[in-house]
DNA sequence: TTTTGTTACCTAAGATTCTTATGTATATTT
DNA sequence: AAATATACATAAGAATCTTAGGTAACAAAA
């Protein structure tokens, strides 16, 4: 009971499993490939986006380097160590918040 | 694209998609039935529960019926016609962002 | 050539939605 | 007599979002 992030804080849920999948991302990225996956569906606002990378990474779940690319910063993030098994855990709850929806809206029959 | 109600937002969800399937509900009932649904995992809190419904409720989705059971008070909610014209929205709504979470956590190979 | 669009970063103000804490009251169980 | 369960409620604070703005480089269109 009462571990519940119910539907808040997806989005730090999504920024950890893309760098888990995809290893460096920078954030413009993050914005893109969201809106590629979901066929437009999400679109990651940079106010929230931004704000939620600077705090994963000052709770050392990401690192960040910047490079100059095209003569334009980028700055990739990666997970830390301690970032990867944080992945794992927001993913375990990610799917247990699922399961949970699904059982609230499709619940199986008892008899 | 834009329209995305993301994470946020599922407890209303799961209020109307429970008084969509059960008819009639009064608030502590609804807390009960969550749990039970969820076998403990989701453990709606009461001071988002009642806030949510009154809001419902305002905004002309619910409607209530104040009765007395064993001498203590129960209101219970029903949708309105405009309620489950809403309910049916809430719930399309939650499909897609269940199917876009899981386009990203699960995405399809490309090749 | 000026404006618009895209890429790429950022922050601040305000809105929304939650948790925590607290309160009232009745009934039952320990 | 005290604790637990039932049943409602609100207020303060925290967390997370949207909206709106800003900077800057480059490309394409008007």
């Amino acid at each position: 009971m009462s571990s519940n992030q119910l539907y808040r804080g997806s989005l730090t849920t999504i920024i950890m499993r893309l760098l888990e999948q995809e290893g460096r991302m920078y954030g413009y990225e993050i914005t893109q490939k969201v809106k590629e996956l979901t066929g437009g569906t999400m679109d990651i606002k940079e106010g929230a986006l931004y704000p939620s990378l600077h705090k994963l990474q000052s709770a050392g779940h990401l690192k960040v380097e910047a490079e100059k690319v095209e003569n334009r910063i980028r700055k990739y993030y990666s997970l830390t160590p301690q970032g990867e098994k944080e992945a794992v855990n927001m993913m375990q709850e990610l799917k247990e918040y699922m399961e949970s929806m699904q059982a609230i809206i499709n619940p199986k029959l008892s008899f």
